[in-house]
DNA sequence: CGGGTTCTGCAACGATCGTTTCAGTATAGA
DNA sequence: TCTATACTGAAACGATCGTTGCAGAACCCG
């Protein structure tokens, strides 16, 4: 065979992802990304093809490592009585500290869905299942905490809290407290169905 | 004097508005402006400053001839029992058209929010204020139509409706139909809460 | 140790970006 | 009509964009 890669494709996914997440794709240099991933832009188009190909890749990553981890307790076989809470507890703490990067930056994908790039039929498939799959986890979690099967109210509190989600990702970069608020706000929804 | 200004000036800006919004400020060229407002760069250059102070004049007209009118019915001295209601079905109207500019561009405010312009300290401050006029308007509405002096109930409601707005506008690109749902979920929010 | 393959650094590519310069044209006031 | 001023068109500015070609260095395998 050959020469071996010097790098753990891994870390310079990761590095990417930030650098996305930070900057959204469009504006996301090459130059950036070389110092980022320290590689040279010839290791990275001999590795990902193009700046989208690491894009994609970096979005995968920015599912498997950063949403689908936060979302697992609502994805379980039997999800606990308060995980629904738990989950909207840990975002809001995330936004409350300005440093997290769910805080600086919001969401990677929700970002994108308002950016030019997500005329592009792919991304907008990708962004569209993220949600997807947001809904899943949030009406799981909170069927659970209601203890009853699924009814119209409860899928309408489902709907209403994962908006709620979203929105605060969409204002986090401009309104971090305002964003906070909102998951507070759902927190609060969901409670107060259970005091009723 | 001397010679007089060959163009509408709010011609133009509308013209700049359409391209901001369907691009957003990034992407928008300059080339693109030029067609797209009839006018040679020398023209606007000499007219707005810059790209930049064409989308601030942009952003003006949006709020002043999109936004504004819009919520001017929740602005009023007395606000109308059902205003937020009909608010509400206009805009699930408009993302119901898939060619409305609301459901096909979003919302310019909300997309520049997940945008790197919006790092900028100014911009992150208009839109935060839109925010902020987007949810008293949506309060109006709320106490308006509960019939009752605002409580911690209604002021969770309007702030669960004011965040399903802004999640609709977020998806309104990637899934203009779960932006549509999203705002008769917040439709059914309300009325439900008359109806117990 | 040598051959074959892969990885990587440097340099340059053409294209496009936002902005500026400048000459020329058209108009309002004297 | 003349002049001063403002508007407009064409061209070019330097900078940066994403991408590619190529030569050399590094490594595994026989």
């Amino acid at each position: 065979m050959a020469r071996t890669q010097a790098f753990e494709r891994d870390d310079v996914v990761r590095a990417a992802r930030t650098v996305f997440w930070r900057t959204g794709f469009d504006a996301a240099s090459i130059p950036e990304l070389e110092t980022a991933t320290g590689l040279n832009r010839s290791s990275l188009y001999n590795t990902f093809g193009s700046k989208r190909g690491l894009f994609d890749v970096a979005v995968q990553s920015y599912l498997d490592e950063v949403v689908r981890p936060r979302l697992r307790p609502l994805r379980a076989d039997r999800v606990e009585h308060e995980a629904i809470l738990y989950y909207l507890d840990c975002l809001r703490t995330a936004f409350e500290n300005l440093d997290s990067p769910s805080a600086s930056n919001g969401c990677l994908l929700i970002n994108t869905a308002g950016s030019p790039i997500a005329r592009d039929e792919e991304v907008a498939r990708i962004v569209s299942d993220y949600r997807s799959e947001l809904r899943e986890a949030i009406g799981a979690g909170v069927t659970a905490f209601m203890g009853a099967p699924p009814s119209p109210e409860s899928e309408r509190l489902s709907d209403s809290t994962t908006g709620l989600v979203v929105a605060a990702f969409a204002l986090a970069r401009v309104a971090p407290g305002e964003a906070s608020r909102l998951l507070q706000t759902a927190r609060e929804q969901i409670t107060a169905v259970r005091a009723a």
